[in-house]
Parts: structure tokens; sequence; C-alpha cells
DNA sequence: TATTATTGTTAATGTTTTATTAAATAACAA
DNA sequence: TTGTTATTTAATAAAACATTAACAATAATA
């Protein structure tokens, strides 16, 4: 089966996030406990996580700002924040911040095993679009996207930009069949608007001027849907 | 961007029913109000939803059990229990039948929204991954449902519409069967009223169009019923 | 058979989505 | 800061799609 699934846990209260680490620890998961919101991003980018438990009251850098952070470069990553109060305006900016639920203290620790589960199943299905695959060779194109680099034939590469660059590979990863729409926008973007949508729309036009060198290579649209890569 | 997301809300308290209802539909969603577990059934059947919203105390069937037979015929459809308790047992049984999230009454309508969008927004994800019945083979024909491409033997493919590709898909679901015209319509048109019927009828003329280069494909009226995709 | 309801088909009209270019902002590095 | 690159917004055209209208044909039934 699986390796453990690894949780970050961010808790300024000693007693609490010990005991709390301890219970996660009984439940089969990998518990890394850091007392700081500091502490926290060091450790997040140190070691590689399924998960974050944040708490969101604690001194110097509080969870949303620690949690924001940690979005900007890791998105996808699923955050659970704790909170002794439950007023709207957190409750709210958490949502925003990106958070995929939400604790009130004290809350019943069944509970929150639940969440976790419910949680890291969703996630487990979306990270398999996810893709260490650096390097993709398509028709007469070698794309890294590493570099960011496309090369045609023997061409040197064209820089492509961070969105050029995530839209292609995403193209790249459905080839030949449908990458919706939203799916990009979600990813890319981290919102679905009739404005990322007109600059995704841009962003399919710029890699079309570039992909237009090779005549057997063509990005499809699917009306309402979204686009295809195609290599004949 | 896409077509309205559509919620099943069930709830027996009509005032709150209706003013949830009305506050959801101001806020871009396609809702269906029941106002008990029976009904809801009945419409969950009857429509394609994209989430369901709860009342967990009901008459006659309480929103646990109403879940459960949701779950049942649409495992991945995700549900937000709404409870004017909150003791843990609710909790549980809630997560254990498969809830979503949860929200007790009384509860922000700002926060009901995030909800709704979070879990909206994650459900696409994953359901973008889950592999539904994409490809038909009839006859001569050769049918992608996900490119909506229709493709006759070796003819380079035909794209269908949105609507045209839903038809098609229906009747051949119900292949060398009747395929209700009101089940069309409810599932295709959310609706059923002279003009959706109209329309459907010229995309039924449509699809003929298509099938005709086949003479062992063709659609058939059953007068008043519905129509009947035949293969020889 | 005459009448009404339903269906078949084509064309027109209306709506939404996409394509493309250019201009305006924003982000970034020297 | 300034210059450079990246991204968003705007504007407009084109395309794809959906609905409605109009009229013909067919089926049901009084």
């Amino acid at each position: 089966m699986n390796s453990k699934k690894r949780i970050l846990l961010v808790e300024d209260d000693p007693n609490f996030g010990i005991i709390l680490r301890d219970f996660l620890k009984m439940n089969e998961y990998d518990v890394i406990l850091a007392k700081n919101g500091m502490e926290g991003f060091e450790k997040f980018k140190k070691f590689e996580f399924n998960l974050c438990i944040l708490d969101v009251m604690m001194p110097y850098k509080d969870g949303f700002t620690l949690a924001t952070e940690i979005k900007s470069i890791a998105p996808d990553i699923p955050i659970i924040f704790l909170t002794a109060k439950s007023m709207k305006e957190d409750v709210l900016k958490g949502y925003k911040v990106g958070a995929d639920d939400y604790l009130k203290k004290p809350f019943d620790s069944d509970v929150l095993l639940f969440k976790i589960k419910a949680i890291l199943k969703r996630n487990k299905l979306s990270s398999i679009i996810d893709t260490e695959e650096t390097e993709f060779k398509f028709s007469l194109f070698h794309f890294n996207s590493k570099l960011r680099h496309l090369k045609f034939k023997d061409e040197s590469p064209v820089k492509l930009s961070p969105k050029e660059n995530m839209l292609l590979k995403l193209l790249l990863v459905h080839l030949n069949d449908l990458m919706p729409r939203e799916l990009a926008l979600t990813r890319i973007w981290h919102d679905d608007n009739y404005f990322t949508s007109r600059s995704m729309d841009v962003y399919i036009a710029k890699l079309r001027k570039q992909l237009q060198k090779d005549p057997k290579v063509s990005i499809n649209n699917i009306h309402g849907e979204g686009f295809r890569l195609i290599v004949e």
C-alpha cells in the first residue's frame, strides 16, 4: 500500500500541539509539529507534505499569512484551519486563502480524522494530473518545462513565460485528449471567471503562434469544454 | 462561463426553504426545492444535479436516510447537511454517510456560498478524472462523447454540439429501446414545455441527418412517447 | 372524414463562446 | 528609479450553438 501520509501541524500551544501530534501519529500519519508560523514555513519548504493543519491565532505570523505563503509555492496542498473563535470574517478569510476545511476549537478528534481522510482522498484524485515530467517531445518540438524552453527542430529554443509554460504542459499531459478549460483556470489562474478565461484565450493564441511552425501540431477548441493539443 | 450549477435543496420548512432557494438563485445557481425526503429523492432521480443541500431533521425521511439513498445511485455527488443541532453523533453520522460539509443553523449565507464554491470546484477536478462511459460503437459509427466526435467508417469525425452530443448519448443508452421524450427534456433541457420540446425535435432532425449515412441506423418516433434509436 | 395534436424540416434570429490584436497594467530586474 | 517582460483588459470580429418561427407532413381521434 502507499506510504504514510505526511501532515504539517503548526500550533503554538505546546501542550495541545504535542497531544494532537501524538493522536495523529497513533492514527497512522507522519506528523511534523512546528510551534509557530516561521518554523512552519521552514519545515514546509524542507519536507514534502500531503496536508497542513494550521492554528489561526499564533504570535508573529498567523495561520492565514502562513497559508498564503504555503499556497504560493504549493497551490494544491490542502489546508485545515484550527481556530478558537469562529467569527464570520475568519471563516471567510480562511476560504479565501484557500482553506479546504475549518475546525473550531475545542473540536472532536474523530471529526478531525474524518475530515483528514475525506480531504486526502479527494486530493489524491486531483494530484494524478500532476506530473513531475519535465521533458516532452511531440512531433518536431522539444519542450523543457523546467527551463521553459520550446525548441523546434534544431532552431534555438524559444523562451516561454510562466503561464505559457504551464498551459503547454497541461495541454501535453492531455495530449490528443480534452484539456478542460476549467482545469487550466483552476490550476494555473486559481480562479474561474470571465477575465481569467479571456486571459487564457490570449495564451492559447500565443501558443498557437509558436506551434504553427509544425503543420502536424495544432490546438483545437471544443466549444464550451476546453482545448485539445493534437499531433497527427 | 459554463452553464449554471444545479443544486437540489431539500428543506421541510417552507419559509426557510423558499428564501434559501431564492438566495441561491440570486447567486447564479439553478435550484430545485423539495419539501421532504420523498420528494427530494424523486427530483434527484428526475434531474441531474451538481450538489445537494439537505436538511437533517425532516419528518418521514431524515436527511441522512435521503443521503444514503442518493449516494447509492450517485456516489460522487457532494452533499452539504443543514442541521439545527450540532451534536457529535450527527456530525460523525453525516461524514459516514459521505457528507462533504456541514452547516449548523442558523448559518451565515456567505459562508454557505463559499462552501458551495469550494465543493463544486474540487468536485469538478475529480470528475474530470473519473471515467464515465465515453466511447460508443454502433453499426459503422464510432462515437466519442467526451470529444463530441461522431465518426462514420474511416471518414474524419463530425463535431457534435453539446446538445446533439447529449441527446445521442441518451439515445444510445436506450439503444433499440424507447428513450422517453420527458427524460431527454428533464435531463438535457432541464425543463419540459412546448418550446424545449420543439427544440428537441430540431436536434432529432440534426442527428438523423448524420445517422442516415448508415441505412442500418435510424431514429424512430413513438408518437407521444419519445424516440428510439434502432440499429438493425 | 374532418379536426386536432404531434412531429419533421428548414430557415431566421438570438445568444454565447472563442479568436485575435492592441493597449493598458502589473511585476520584475538592472 | 528605468527599462523589460509578463499578464490582464478591452475591443471587435467570427464562429458555434440554441431557440424560435413557419409551414409541411403525419398520426390520433371525434
